[in-house]
DNA sequence: CCCCATTAGTTGATAAAATCAACTATACTT
DNA sequence: AAGTATAGTTGATTTTATCAACTAATGGGG
């Protein structure tokens, strides 16, 4: 946290953080990081249930239940139960949901250009190999 | 935070919180992330006040009051009223305040060589200039 | 010099987020 | 069929964060 390194990417991290919350907007229609975090994860899950999202987002159970029923009540998503599994539900987009969804999905692309303009693909690539070679070093 | 840059700075971050928290073992201490960045705040800024702590950590003024008396509880920070101003007070360590931070210290250089290890100067450099042009971007 | 706007810090109340534990219902194992 | 594991829900609680009101001290302008 106090190594010019850390710093920066707390710093970057930060101003991510705070760019990409003033373009998704997402607080005037009722959504934290932890519900885009799930829209996300419903997104990219085929067949996505309540559980993979409490697996992949490392997150209690209960939490996850809760996010989920408010996802539901602003009508963003849908459960239906599962036809191999009584005990699960999935969850997929509603029409307004996936709109939504997409225009996260734009606002966010909208920062990531944002973020890396001035810099070469030669630069973002090295750039994204050296990060992944810290997440290494820390396994 | 599904592009492939956000995604990886995203994972970097986690690895790190993980591993510093890990490396630090605060918790075992009373310490949450929050007394943490007190307590650097409180080591880099000369005659530290509460105030300081509010404007560089951006939270509410009675978070880091609550947060300020916990630590003094802790007996890591002392208080005493400013000679100039008697509306403050300026924060110091105590001797134990001291010596943890020291740890802390000592622990987050530790996690930065871990995540360092297996990468040049020239690479780490260029990696600390692109993030930095990164932040001025999004500024 | 005094009034008034500003600033530092504290406190109470409340909201938002996260965690824990107990529980139901279904599925799997043997 | 019985016991164990899994998916999800719910109530209670804890932790963090935020809002608003307040005291006390400062400092500038009339």
């Amino acid at each position: 946290m106090n190594t010019p390194l850390a710093n920066t990417l707390f710093a970057l991290m930060q101003n991510y953080r705070v760019t990409i919350r003033e373009a998704i907007n997402a607080n005037d229609l009722g959504l934290n990081a932890m519900h885009v975090r799930c829209l996300h994860i419903i997104a990219v899950t085929k067949h996505c249930t309540a559980n993979d999202i409490v697996t992949q987002s490392q997150r209690d159970k209960a939490q996850i239940a809760r996010l989920i029923k408010e996802l539901i009540n602003l009508n963003l998503i849908n459960k239906c139960a599962s036809e191999h599994d009584k005990r699960c539900f999935i969850l997929t987009f509603t029409v307004q949901g996936s709109e939504l969804f997409n225009q996260l999905l734009a606002a966010e692309e909208k920062v990531n250009k944002k973020m890396c303009q001035n810099l070469s693909p030669e630069q973002l690539n090295t750039f994204l190999l050296t990060a992944q070679q810290m997440i290494k070093n820390m396994q």
